[in-house]
DNA sequence: ATGGTTGTTAAACAA
């Protein structure tokens, strides 16, 4: 079973990449960040076509979350009690036996701004909303766009973002209280060369240069983690004609 | 300390 994601910072222009990297990748399991569209545009219908059942929660210009699967997708959530949030950042659904939270975390601006302390908060609320999700099933994976680098090794320059937004120490903490659920970020659990990042600036010639941030994460639950064989970024698309600012992130399971 | 780029939507705002 493959399970991946990718923000596509605007399915609209990103929909023929996000179908051609279907077609190859053929994952069982997609979840995707960023649409920037509303319920309306989303176009159910092109992914159907391809063989996959689609959820969206979207809003104009801002946000979305989907989810694209090949078995029907069940239960589906995006606003789950006490989280209270109009900002379409959460959509969970149960697929193949696997309970999946698609998450595209609140960027946060800057360290001590007003979105900083929201995205703290809304970690916390996200926090408890998992905390309920992980007693009711026991494969659980949450997966997207976290907007936080989980440590140093993941930063291209970790003395040039030491303490800034993606990278700060409560931020870390909130992934880290998130992790504590029993949620094991997959990608680690094997041996990755260095200089692996998922986020790439648009500005400076961030990819050309690799300076990088690894804030695109699969965390799995432990009876789902054991079953984990592979886990990688796929940077191919971040390489074509116009391309999002994120690479896809994928792992795969034994069945 | 600031700039660099992309996307959405109409000059900012968000990232």
């Amino acid at each position: 079973m493959r399970i991946a994601t990718w923000n596509v910072n605007s399915l609209k222009v990103r929909l023929p990449q996000v179908l051609d990297w279907l077609g190859e990748q053929q994952p069982d399991i997609l979840a995707l960040q960023e649409t920037k569209m509303k319920d309306e545009a989303f176009p159910a219908g092109v992914f159907r076509e391809m063989g996959y059942h689609a959820l969206h929660s979207g809003q104009p210009t801002y946000n979305g979350v989907a989810l694209l699967s090949r078995e029907a997708p069940l239960d589906a959530v995006t606003d789950p009690p006490g989280l209270d949030c109009t900002q379409r950042r959460l959509l969970a659904a149960s697929i193949q036996g696997v309970r999946v939270v698609n998450l595209y975390v609140v960027n946060g601006a800057e360290v001590g701004s007003e979105k900083y302390a929201f995205k703290l908060d809304w970690l916390r609320r996200v926090r408890d909303f998992l905390e309920a999700e992980r007693e009711r099933h026991g494969s659980l994976v949450v997966l997207g766009d976290f907007n936080i680098a989980p440590e140093d090794r993941d930063v291209h320059d970790p003395e040039a973002w030491h303490e800034r937004i993606l990278c700060s120490t409560p931020e870390r903490q909130a992934l880290k209280a998130i992790q504590d659920l029993g949620l094991s970020d997959v990608f680690r659990r094997f041996q990755q060369p260095e200089g692996q990042y998922s986020w790439w600036d648009y500005r400076a010639a961030g990819f050309r240069r690799n300076r990088g941030l690894r804030i695109d994460l699969i965390l799995a639950s432990e009876p789902l983690a054991m079953r984990c064989t592979r886990a990688w970024i796929d940077v191919a698309p971040r390489r074509l004609e116009r391309p999002s600012d994120h690479a896809p992130v994928v792992a795969e399971f034994q069945e």
